[in-house]
DNA sequence: CAAGATTCCTGGTGGC
DNA sequence: TGCCACCAGGAATCTT
C-alpha cells in the first residue's frame, strides 16, 4: 500500500529519467479508478518532450514533461517501473511511456485503484487529486501547531483523522497505526481531545516514522516496489501493523487490533494512552 | 456539516 | 486437492 515513503522512494529512484524524452506513449485502455480513463491524446501530445523534474505531494506524484505534469497516485497496488522496452510485460500495465536511452516508464496496477492524469505544470496543484489536500508532513513546513490546528474540535477517532488527506497529506493505513504507537496515544482517542504535549509527540512520530521509513525504502508487505524493482525493509522496523497478539516492542503486552472506519487498526493497550 | 457505509478492483488466503 | 467466499485498502460518493 504506497504511503508517503513509498511514493517518496519511486520518485527517488526515478531521478534517473530527469534529462529523457518521451518517444512513444501506450496505454491498456482500461478504465483505472472511479472508471477514470487514462487520457492518451493529452499523452501522446507529450511525445518530444523532455521529462525535467519529479514532484511529490502526500501520496500524489508527478512528472514535469515540457509545460505538462503527468500525475500519478498509486492508489494501493499501483507500482510505477523503469524497464527496458524488450522487457515482458507484467500483467495489468496500464501505460508505458517510451524515453530515449533505451528505457521505458511503465505503470501497473492490478487492482485499479491508481490514477494517471495530464495537466498543465503550472496549475497542477489546483488539480482535484491535488488541491484538497492538506499539508505534506515532510517537505512542508508542518509543525505541531498545524497540526493541532487541523485536529481542533474534531469528535472523530484521531486514527480516522491521521487517514483524511484534506487534514495531512501522505498518511495511511500502515502509517497511521506507527505514528499513534510512536506517540503513545490509543488510536480511538477523539481527534480534538489531544492534549498540546500530545501535538508534539504525535507530530514527532508522524515524521519519524515517515522520515526513517524512506531511509529504508518503504514499507513493502507484499505489492510495492521502488521504480528500480527492488523491495522497501521498513517492515522490520514497524512497531505495531500487522503485529496483533505479538508482544509490544516497548512494555510486552500483546498488541491489540480492531477496525476502525473500515481499516485494521493495531495498537498496545499499555502504552498507548485512551 | 460530519461521520459512517458503500463502491470500485484483483490476488491471496482460509475454510471445508 | 479444488473451489469459493472473503478480505485487503484509498478515496469518491452515497446515506444517515
Amino acid at each position: 500500500m504506497p504511503e508517503l515513503p513509498e511514493v517518496e522512494t519511486v520518485r527517488r529512484t526515478l531521478l534517473p529519467v530527469r534529462g529523457a524524452r518521451i518517444t512513444s506513449v501506450w496505454t491498456s485502455g482500461k478504465a483505472l479508478r472511479l472508471g477514470a480513463r487514462v487520457p492518451k491524446q493529452n499523452l501522446t501530445a507529450l511525445v518530444g518532450q523532455f521529462i525535467n523534474d519529479l514532484h511529490r505531494h502526500g501520496k500524489v506524484l508527478w512528472l514535469a514533461a515540457g509545460d505538462a505534469a503527468v500525475i500519478v497516485h498509486l492508489g494501493m497496488s499501483g507500482q510505477l517501473r523503469l524497464h527496458a522496452p524488450t522487457d515482458a510485460l507484467l500483467p495489468h500495465t496500464h501505460v508505458r511511456l517510451g524515453l530515449t536511452d533505451n528505457r521505458e516508464l511503465r505503470f501497473v496496477d492490478p487492482r485499479r485503484f491508481g490514477l494517471v492524469d495530464v495537466t498543465s505544470l503550472a496549475h497542477v496543484r489546483e488539480h482535484r487529486a491535488i488541491c484538497t489536500m492538506g499539508p505534506d508532513p515532510i517537505c512542508d513546513n508542518w509543525s505541531p501547531d498545524a497540526l493541532a490546528a487541523a485536529l481542533h474540535g474534531r469528535k472523530t477517532p484521531i486514527k480516522v483523522a491521521l487517514l483524511d488527506q484534506t487534514l495531512i497529506a501522505g498518511i495511511g493505513n500502515i502509517y497511521a497505526s506507527e505514528a499513534l504507537w510512536r506517540a503513545r496515544i490509543a488510536p480511538t482517542r477523539a481527534a480534538g481531545s489531544l492534549t498540546s504535549r500530545e501535538h508534539v509527540c504525535l507530530h514527532q512520530g508522524v515524521v519519524t516514522v515517515l522520515q526513517d521509513s524512506i531511509v529504508h525504502g518503504g514499507t513493502t508487505l507484499r505489492d510495492y516496489r521502488a521504480a528500480d524493482g527492488s523491495p522497501g525493509y521498513h517492515v522490520v522496523h514497524l512497531g505495531v501493523y500487522d503485529c496483533a497478539g505479538e508482544p509490544c516492542k516497548r512494555c510486552r503486552t500483546r498488541i491489540a487490533t480492531s477496525v476502525m472506519a473500515g481499516r485494521a487498526t493495531y495498537w498496545c493497550p499499555r502504552c498507548q494512552k485512551k
